[in-house]
DNA sequence: ACGTTAAGTATTGTTAACAATTTATGTCAA
DNA sequence: TTGACATAAATTGTTAACAATACTTAACGT
């Protein structure tokens, strides 16, 4: 059907607006990177999709060079996989898997909320602040894709309010892969967090109270994953230029 | 003064020998960002060494795409840094990289060794013994950069020996940006762990007492960063073929 | 000598064509 | 209909040439 055999860039997004400069040689690869990435915390891009080069290219109007890139990173990241001379195909954790991320997560959110509540700064108290506000409102706007991602994000936010980096990079993978999980083996609605408990980790940090922020975050570690159930499985799906637009 | 326009693989490394099936799509790649990274973790490639990619196509005898890719998964990892047009570097971290990241393992390891402690595999505790056996051989044997590496790989092992791949990931990540901390900041000849205090951890876990294995470990975190001096700096080096080779 | 500019060289970024592999399609026989 | 097999199409892997950028060197003037 389509032809694109060098991958003609003839569909380029950047035609009539001036030409980006371009001066941090990855542009187009941490657009598309993140564009997936974001598709996959809002659970609209399901396990073991394939990602196909040519698709990637039409999509987002740039050359197969960019795309195998920014597949290779997302590779490094955990969240695709890459298969030889079979393509890309959305990460699929099965619940051995499933069960790491978990422990992963039980041995390292804990001391850090604990470090957190200890002397958090005013600027990420305010960030955090913000962002509770953020996810009400998609609550009360009732925006699928906005909670389940503002939801997860709510971790990563934590994670950077360390200040850390190391410890920021770590978690947002962990909370991506739960991403995955929680929309292979979620029972349906539930599949973001339950409604107050990000608030109340939240207070607790506000109070300087290490142990009560701690004990939260683990109870809330345990709830989301007995909402999971590890027998079902979902279908993959298609038409990744209405998901990732 | 080299040629290699289109970067010619005639060096091939597997000429005579039976062609390799290639089966997993990336053993190249996989070997050039192992070779790199055991360089690093031996301190044998200094930070801000410049990885040129034609250099990298002779030593390795393949052609640009495979250097290209590695270069990529390297920068992802955090061990070399890609400066647009400009090339691949060791990655170099300053005082306040330094920090974070002894405050990512001061967070993580704790928790790690005494969950360790509680309950370490028969399998896991055969591999720890074996590789303080490594360390003893290299120490008497007076390998220097057998002995940095195994040093901190120690720390690496000690996170696998969880079973759980992420932690793993991690550490080993967390590791190595030491390594390189290590020989930049590092006093001369204290570069690798004090002697005995890996044997000692290990014997706390094998006695399932994680109090003084966190205890040990806690305070050898503190006698590794204690040998640093945050205002020396030392230079780059070059002759790439003889450090991977 | 020193700094500045300009040409030349080397290195990196990008593209398109080619090769290899997999997947889809269609035909035929049981 | 089903299965095996051959053919065609599509997709991925690889290479080499080309373009763009940075680096080096040399000449020149002050």
């Amino acid at each position: 059907m389509a032809v694109l055999k060098g991958c003609n860039v003839s569909t380029n997004s950047q035609t009539n607006t001036e030409k980006k400069k371009n001066f941090s040689s990855e542009p187009d690869e941490n657009l598309i990177v993140e564009r997936i990435y974001k598709a996959v915390m809002e659970q609209r891009l399901a396990p073991n999709t394939k990602l196909s080069e040519g698709r990637l290219c039409e999509t987002f109007g740039v050359g197969r060079m960019h795309v195998r890139r920014a597949l290779l990173l997302l590779s490094s990241q955990g969240i695709i996989d890459l298969h030889s001379n079979r393509g890309a195909y959305v990460a699929c954790p099965d619940p051995s898997e499933a069960h790491d991320v978990f422990a992963a997560r039980t041995l390292i959110e804990p001391p850090l909320v604990r470090q957190l509540a200890q002397g958090p700064s005013e600027v990420s108290l305010a960030l955090l602040t913000k962002h509770i506000a953020l996810e009400n409102a998609a609550r009360v706007g009732n925006e699928r894709t906005e909670i389940i991602r503002l939801s997860g994000e709510f971790h990563t936010k934590l994670a950077e309010a360390t200040g850390n980096k190391f410890i920021a990079r770590m978690m947002r993978e962990l909370v991506t892969r739960t991403s995955l999980i929680v929309g292979l083996f979620g029972s349906s609605e539930n599949s973001s967090c339950p409604d107050n408990e990000h608030r109340h980790i939240l207070e607790a940090i506000k109070a300087r109270d290490p142990d009560h922020a701690e004990t939260l975050l683990i109870s809330h570690l345990i709830h989301i994953q007995s909402g999971l159930n590890m027998n079902m499985r979902k279908q993959p799906q298609d038409n990744l230029a209405a998901i990732l637009g």
